[in-house]
DNA sequence: AAAATAAATACAATCGATTGTATTTTTAAA
DNA sequence: TTTAAAAATACAATCGATTGTATTTATTTT
């Protein structure tokens, strides 16, 4: 219980030797001989000894940690590209900070402030709703921490971006809706400050005008998609005098939302009104009837993020070039927007 | 982009004063005057400069940080949890990091090493599936890093933790079916070297005891409790010549796996089998028909974790006495159970 | 066996911030 | 004005690990 702080010190004091070589020897330096190694790590195992990375970090100037920057944990896609981006982190060797901004720009900033404090390797951001520039990231642009944004990203040259194409994602979810009969299709979208929900927004109205059907402003209701939001926005869209029969909400939460209030309202999905989200979030396919969405591949998302920024990491130079990846979305057609069989 | 390293003796040699002057300068010491604080607030401005908090750490002994390891973030119950744990953390003044061990012993083994060479100050735990004993947390108390359980618990003496009454959950979960004029009540649980599972079964035999129901070995299953394992379960279930009423399963997710088989088999929920799951996941309230369950505080659960290691933490002396909470459990009754009117 | 080379280890500085002690400067008191 | 006391700042060591350079020890060559 008590040797709360064994050192190599204390290690090259056991064995009288110089802690240089004790750190070598840890380190299989090919300078320290194996006799003599076997006979420190036997020593640090005795002692209990533990690497001090507070230490390590400082003097090697790398924490071998990088921070993930993500709105909330608890949103399905954002934990899958956890997983993926942990799981190529660990094989790399590198520790991975989770942070969640909970869609706060105050927040986000504080944890770039921490992140960049503890000296993070690099770091990975899924920007939140209220981000609208780039201005947060100042600081770990400065010293030269890269970055790299998956799904919600800035628009900024020279930094790397993993995507899904959300363009074709909106035009896909779209067209399905078409595809099914719908001829009034409203659109639920986030703050247009982010790339994909003007992406996805673009896609609509793309869809739309391939099929020749005219835009109308008044059935497209922005907000920041929660659960709530989606109970009013189909409420506003309820009141007006239009004879809605589909929606493309560009999240699977807000249209989840809808469809409760709906059916509270006695209106048949799909049959009076056809639904397609986005982000296939588990509870999609539970639901009833189970929503039609777009899935995005989070943890492969995450994986190539994070390479992509290891890759970033390693290379000192800076030489490396920014690349944007971007995904196929999948279109997921279950019930609630099956018209026509 | 250039000024990577701002210290704080480049803020001394821009100045012409010593660093320690800056340093206390930074930290607002009396010793230094007013007006060289000003002077060195702003040169730090201007030039950028950051504390680098490894060098800060190491130096006092002392990182900031408390770890938090659950079995995953995607669970509601845990992201409610590092909601509340965060909150209170950061109002403290302390970081926190999030490890998921994804149910497996190595992997919290792993997260454990890392959090203890990094030198947080203290953990926060909800032990994985796997995990039986505390060999794992031996490299923390050796170092005497305070450790708080909440939820998922080992027993050790000395330790504080933050729990539900699990018993009384099991007990009201399984009351409640009978109430429902359930007969035959299987249950679902989990491993039983976890505490809570071995409390919730206790619970679920000490509601049959009470209503004179005999135990009958064949209908408890024990599993992961993952969704597949409930789909598993719900099959094992049904392949035995038993006229099963009711379900009480550990966790909401094997019993949404169990309700979705069972729906699938054309038998009704709950006229042909009533369930009632534990944790009271999102999904369990819009799922149909929507699932019985025990609400666990996960977010006020997580406060109090965090307020009670805080305290350990600032504790140096090391005399605060283990303190174990017990919240009550809520039963909120939906249509997955609704027999009766 | 002496000299030359290689191998193993020790010494000392460093990473950046902090803090006890010493020194200088300022202010107050005599 | 001189001296004592207080205030402000400088010096130097420290946290633990790492690494270039210097030194010692072992091995090889002649």
């Amino acid at each position: 219980m008590e040797n709360s702080k064994v050192t190599i010190h204390d290690i090259a004091k056991a064995l009288n030797i110089d802690s240089s070589t004790v750190s070598r020897a840890l380190n299989n330096n090919s300078r320290v001989t194996q006799k003599t190694k076997n006979r420190v790590n036997e020593k640090a195992n005795e002692l209990g000894y533990q690497r001090n990375l507070l230490a390590s970090s400082l003097r090697n100037n790398k924490s071998n940690t990088i921070g993930v920057i993500v709105p909330r944990i608890s949103r399905h896609f954002f934990s899958s590209a956890i997983a993926g981006i942990e799981e190529t982190a660990y094989e790399a060797g590198y520790n991975v900070i989770i942070c969640q901004s909970l869609e706060q720009l105050s927040r986000e900033q504080k944890i770039i402030q921490t992140l960049s404090e503890n000296r993070v390797d690099g770091v990975l951001i899924s920007i939140s709703m209220e981000t609208k520039d780039n201005h947060n990231l100042l600081i770990l642009k400065k010293n030269g921490t890269p970055i790299v944004f998956f799904d919600r990203h800035l628009d900024i040259p020279g930094n790397s971006n993993v995507l899904i194409d959300d363009f074709q994602g909106g035009f896909d979810a779209t067209e399905h809706l078409i595809s099914q009969g719908c001829k009034c299709i409203a659109h639920f979208s986030g703050p247009q400050e982010l790339e994909i929900y003007k992406n996805r927004f673009e896609g609509y109205k793309s869809a739309l005008e391939k099929h020749n059907i005219e835009l109308n402003e008044n059935l497209i209701i922005s907000s920041k998609l929660m659960e709530s939001d989606g109970i009013e926005s189909a409420k506003k869209l309820l009141s007006q005098p239009i004879p809605i029969d589909g929606i493309f909400s560009a999240n699977d939460v807000a249209a989840i939302g809808a469809m409760q209030y709906l059916k509270g309202e006695g209106i048949k999905i799909p049959e009076d009104i056809a639904i397609v989200g986005f982000s296939n979030e588990p509870i999609s396919s539970v639901i009833e009837p189970s929503l039609t969405t777009i899935d995005q591949p989070g943890f492969e998302m995450g994986k190539i993020a994070a390479n992509l920024l290891l890759t970033q990491i390693k290379d000192k130079s800076g030489s490396t070039v920014a690349e944007t990846i971007v995904l196929k979305p999948i279109l997921i057609k279950r019930n609630s927007s099956k018209r026509l069989i």
